[in-house]
DNA sequence: CTGAAAGTTGAACCGAGTTTCAACTCGGGA
DNA sequence: TCCCGAGTTGAAACTCGGTTCAACTTTCAG
């Protein structure tokens, strides 16, 4: 039960380079594939990718070994669905955040107090976003340059509008990501009692006022 | 040639778990476990632990698959005498970086210049202390927890002279630690022309004086 | 009810890479 | 010069886990 609930209503697609179709036609189908999807994200999130074997993820699952390459071409193909799932939910979750803020900078607040929440409770999601660094480069460029991205949209905006300083940019979108993802490991991953609304509203003053005395 | 001369000069300690003392007693050995030590660096930074065999790191080093086992255990004592160094060599870089700087924000500033530096000079950097994530757990806790704390206590000296908020405290240092980290990433990994002065100039506007307007 | 398509099963195959080891060479002290 | 410990060598043993596949069961449209 450590996949978020967006992954369980929509099933990430599997793309197959062999152009042969995997995507399960029947209801019965369908339930194995999200099991498969929910037993490997704990157990990817638990001991890695290479630690992890098949075996150990459909033993989680319940279903036999062969099952897996029904859905999946291989255990790489499998993992680059979750990064690419995990990293969507990680947009959409950031998103939801801005909806209703006022300034931008009450907006970056509400993305990090609701980032480092999601953190905390998909534990699996710091691991999988890591490794995929070495398991597929490409999502894992297209993760941190997304995320780099939509931040960076967020301040030119707040620029034009007048509440951040004109020249705002790319470094400081970079910036801001390294703290997120940071105060998300720091005090949503590897402490349980932080209060993270705190820790946010601390962050954030950072960025409204510098630390200057 | 990837690994820094700090490493070069003094052989990083190699742990045995089981007694047996396996450092070189002659200068041969010390020569052969330094290219050994070299080379791993470059294949571990170019494809990772587990892509990269140890047949890849002899080969590169010049010597026989069966010498590796003259000076490590395994692959994995071999990757955390890897980490154990160079997680040394950032401490050490930013110690020199705020050695002879008036202000507590110039030092920050300093830092991040030369941590960016060392970080396009050694592209295996990240990718080594990424994956000690997974290889070794404990090497890569103590490296940002050590790195945090250091960062902490520089901020609570400014914060005692006054130059400081006086509520700063270790989710600024985590803070500090993102935002360094990830200009690292992406101006002195991932782009090899970025002006990295200006670039921890930038930082350090943000540090100073915040983003409003 | 029936047949074909979809899905399930797990033993066995297989390749890759780590580790071992016994025979060998090197180098420096007596 | 001789000797011996330190270091080198690479073929082969061993391990382990990903992948295949042919026999089987379930589902569902007609």
């Amino acid at each position: 039960m450590a996949v978020p609930s967006g992954a369980k209503a929509t099933l990430p697609e599997v793309e197959t380079s062999t152009g042969v179709d995997k995507t399960p036609r029947t209801d019965r189908g369908r339930r194995t594939l999200r099991a498969i999807l929910d037993a490997a994200a704990v157990e990817f999130g638990a001991r890695g990718f290479h630690e992890t074997s098949i075996v150990a993820i459909t033993q989680r699952a319940g279903v036999a070994l062969g099952s897996f390459y029904t859905y999946f071409e291989s255990k790489e193909t499998l993992f680059r669905a979750l990064v690419r799932d995990m990293s969507a939910q990680v947009g959409a979750v950031g998103a939801a955040a801005v909806h209703d803020c006022e300034t931008v900078l009450d907006g970056e607040q509400a993305v990090l107090a609701s980032f480092t929440n999601f953190a905390r409770e998909h534990r699996e999601l710091y691991r999988i976003i890591d490794e995929s660094e070495f398991v597929d480069p490409a999502s894992y460029r297209a993760h941190y340059q997304g995320a780099a991205a939509r931040i960076g949209a967020r301040l030119r905006e707040g620029a034009e509008r007048g509440e951040l300083r004109p020249d705002v940019g790319e470094i400081e979108a970079w910036a801001i990501m390294g703290i997120n993802v940071f105060l998300g490991l720091r005090f949503g991953v590897m402490d349980n009692n932080a209060d993270l609304d705190a820790v946010a509203s601390a962050a954030n003053a950072l960025l409204r006022r510098g630390l200057a005395r």
